[in-house]
DNA sequence: TGTAAATAGTTAGACCTCTAACTAAAATCC
DNA sequence: GGATTTTAGTTAGAGGTCTAACTATTTACA
């Protein structure tokens, strides 16, 4: 049962890691040299016309209230979103994508296909969902109490 | 074979975040408030006496050079370690723990023990192997070619 | 041998992320 | 109904990380 290290933490990090560069390196690719992963996320949960308030959205991409304003600050800049008063609380203001932001989808969806081929090339299904589970249930242990 | 969202890199990149929640926890509890989890990393690699080039150690860390550098003037700073002159190569410089710095093994032993507890603890060795090797397979596919 | 190329390390500037402190609006509750 | 608490969102300040540009030293090669 010893481990050298904590080696599956190591190697989980390293994994998502390499899977981050690999976007960089498609979204580059495909012109959206402004776009990070972190971005790919926030893009996720708006495409299909959804709106999102700010702490919804920050909730769905595990990041804080924060950090997600900052980001959607960016994105707002860049053109890809836009901030939407809600009508009925003052308080909340809606995200959502501008055309220029739809207008990602297909990439930001064949990057996705693109990157489960690699990773996974050589995954029998049941290996893919055994995996899957695994990681499911350190994910639940690892849940602060 | 389809998949919501690359789930296993989500589930992975929410496993790590976990892991350092709770590392950074008992760091705290432990009294190293002045120390954060990219620290442990290089406390693995020069308990014992070790010394390392600035750029070997960047290497088994899996930073680049210029992290490194920032993280141990931080280090340094903070009396953990210290750098020395390689007589040899006038370019490098050796890394290695002070006093101060070794007498940090036992707490980050004990979290690492703690740690590998919580996360696998209703883990059979097979699952924990399983979960090993799959890992490493995918970490391998995703190196960049 | 002497210039060019490679290597070790640092610094500067940028980005993502966090926590803490703040504003504004809404909900709660005497 | 008015004071308190909660909630949404932003801003400021800090830390970890990266790339690019730089210095200094060493190696290679012609």
């Amino acid at each position: 049962m010893k481990m050298k290290e904590n080696s599956i933490i190591f190697l989980a990090s390293k994994l998502v890691a390499n899977a981050n560069l690999i976007i960089i390196d498609e979204l580059k690719k495909a012109g959206a040299e402004d776009i990070s992963p972190s971005y790919g996320d926030i893009f996720h949960r708006l495409f299909g016309e959804k709106k999102l308030p700010m702490v919804e959205l920050a909730k769905q991409i595990n990041k804080t209230k924060a950090t997600t304003s900052v980001l959607i600050d960016k994105l707002e800049q860049l053109g890809y979103v836009i901030r939407e008063k809600c009508p009925n609380d003052g308080r909340v203001s809606f995200v959502k994508l501008t055309s220029k932001g739809e207008n990602l989808k297909p990439i930001v969806d064949r990057i996705s296909e693109k990157l489960n081929h690699q990773l996974y090339k050589d995954f029998s299904d049941f290996e893919l969902k055994a995996l899957e589970t695994l990681l499911k249930r350190a994910l639940k242990n690892s849940k602060i109490s």
